[in-house]
DNA sequence: AATGAATGAGCCTTCATTCAT
DNA sequence: AATGAATGAAGGCTCATTCAT
């Protein structure tokens, strides 16, 4: 069959369009994918139930869409401090903000971050959009590396590392909360880690 | 109402619980939580629906069980890997057999992380069964660390640490698939991290 | 969670609402609360499956509103025949009358009304229904008796006796035929008794 | 398929039998009928639920079974009170105490009154079994009556018809709880009205 | 473009009954 | 006679998607 969604130019629908993506992105944060019925994003979104398809292929293709802001929402504030961390770079600084401002966004969005890794597992259109937003992603913060004066050698494969690792922190600190780890203790030495890995 | 589960006994009964557990894994991992249906893993499993819930209490218990020998299955290995770790411990060469059996295990194994870590943030008790899952694990990492020798400060932290990069690392080299990235120097910098962290 | 049901403000939606209310009256008299499952109610009434839970939170929701309609048919026509007995008042005619509408309702209600009796026991809500409908019963009884001359002390419990005596009476009739008891004695009997009472 | 329902002849059986349809009992009276299942019978007779259908055809015929013993303990208590009745008899006094015994005996049995009250409208088999146990109680009845000196035409029809009323007025006591009912009001006109029909 | 009532396949779970031991 | 694990049909309910308006 085909593709009866339309791709909405009037200002009116991309803001009804942008509606129901922030609804998406609110109730999957909230209660996941599973958790989440479309009747529910619709009202959450302030429209119809039946207009939703209007806009969308089906549910998954609404949480595509998410994982677009979300991302946006994940890197975009980290990319901020990157580009406006006071030169010379303190690199320890720089990693501290760069954590405290992971763990502070993953508090928002764990969930979300959890449930789209989920889905990229089962899905393929899903995972490749993963990727593809990564990689922009990555080759972006490697360039502002550079341009605030950070050299060396593998920086892309560095950059990527650095992420996951600090993504892996943030979330340990938000979810597992395991008593006899000392959060703060860890956090220096992630800190001391990416200083290491960009001196 | 009080359980009416049965603790099985019996060596046929305990087999047959293993084997649901068994079909649930294999399930799970190919298709997620969501994707599979308990007439599915009765099926797999050579029982009849209803025997299900004569051993577990629900769908959501069998995921339970699942996570656990989804730990050991994932955990144990490295567990032997560090044991036999020949004397006197080269820390590179142990860094990068520990990656390399992380990334084998996580080949087979991936899907269902994910599934797991999702329905974690989901849901209370399997998140607490994860964390004193590993919680138990991060104890005997440490003490076999210590048996061969690894002194260093913060030991908790850094196995935490540790086994959070390597796992990060390996979902990284099995799924993202990232083109520009060049893996293989990208193990090289996680290795020299883990010894950087326990010399 | 919020409650979903919509409330039918629009004609048609109250049509649909009352056809399944209807066909949970018939199925409910015909087989009984539990020999009767919400496809077949949604068959009968002419509607999906999925609707039944637009309109109602669950089966025996359904039942709370037939409850309603029940009581309906049954107390009405005896309103009725008060309200139209001819002055001045024959007691003994009008409970003749009021005993044989009684019978005759209770030929095509008697299955739903141990039903419904049944259910109360074990269900708190549909017994608070039964007796807040009951209540408005008895208290419209009462006025009207009143109205057309009857007057005597403790009308309320008079008029709530009267009715089980007369329900119990239409019971035996409709229900249990006993060989060896003459009915037709046994109504003038009753008679007496109800003459008796508000004499 | 022949039936292969033991008639318990040894000592032991005879026994078991006993001890499910008392489980049946007090079970059917707890939650009801349908509350009910086997397993919980077998569970609380303290026999395996295979040996259920050894004694019994299916659930229903153990139904049938506690309703033997349900009339029996609802009617036998009253029968005796009108066995014992002082001479010469004192008719108010007579109503009063059976009107007494019957709430007495309602209180502890009124749930499986109306679960069996119900399944008789459903079944016939259970409806039969309620008719031939009822006309053995009134019949019984009548003779005792004579016995202790109560002369009166229709004899039957009014011991049945007491019987009806003075088990509605019960329910209404135990069960119905309308706040604006003077229950003990309403006791001596249920008194008096059976004082009018045996005098 | 929009509505929201309607659809119906599919899911989790229960339980009367059977059967291997 | 007895056990209790096992069966599998059936039931209540949900929800992604469609459709009449």
């Amino acid at each position: 069959m085909a593709s009866n969604i339309r791709v909405p130019q009037q200002e009116r629908s991309i803001e009804k369009k942008n509606k129901i993506i922030q609804a998406g992105y609110e109730l999957f944060s909230e209660v996941g994918y599973y958790g989440t019925n479309t009747v529910e994003i619709a009202k959450r979104a302030g429209v119809s139930t039946g207009i939703v398809y209007g806009y969308f292929e089906d549910k998954r293709d609404i949480l595509i869409c998410v994982l677009e802001i979300y991302i946006d929402k994940v890197y975009k504030p980290l990319a901020h401090i990157i580009d406006h961390s006071p030169q010379p770079v303190d690199l320890y600084r720089l990693a501290l903000s760069v954590i405290d401002k992971t763990i502070e966004l993953h508090e928002q969005n764990a969930k979300l971050h959890n449930t789209l890794h989920s889905l990229a597992t089962t899905d393929e259109a899903v995972n490749a959009q993963f990727i593809s937003l990564e990689n922009k992603i990555t080759e972006q913060m490697s360039k502002q590396l550079l341009k605030i004066g950070i050299k060396t050698d593998n920086i892309t494969e560095k950059v990527h590392l650095a992420m996951n690792i600090v993504q892996s922190f943030a979330h340990e600190t938000v979810f597992d909360s395991h008593s006899y780890i000392d959060y703060e203790q860890m956090k220096k030495i992630v800190c001391n880690i990416l200083v290491e890995l960009f001196k």
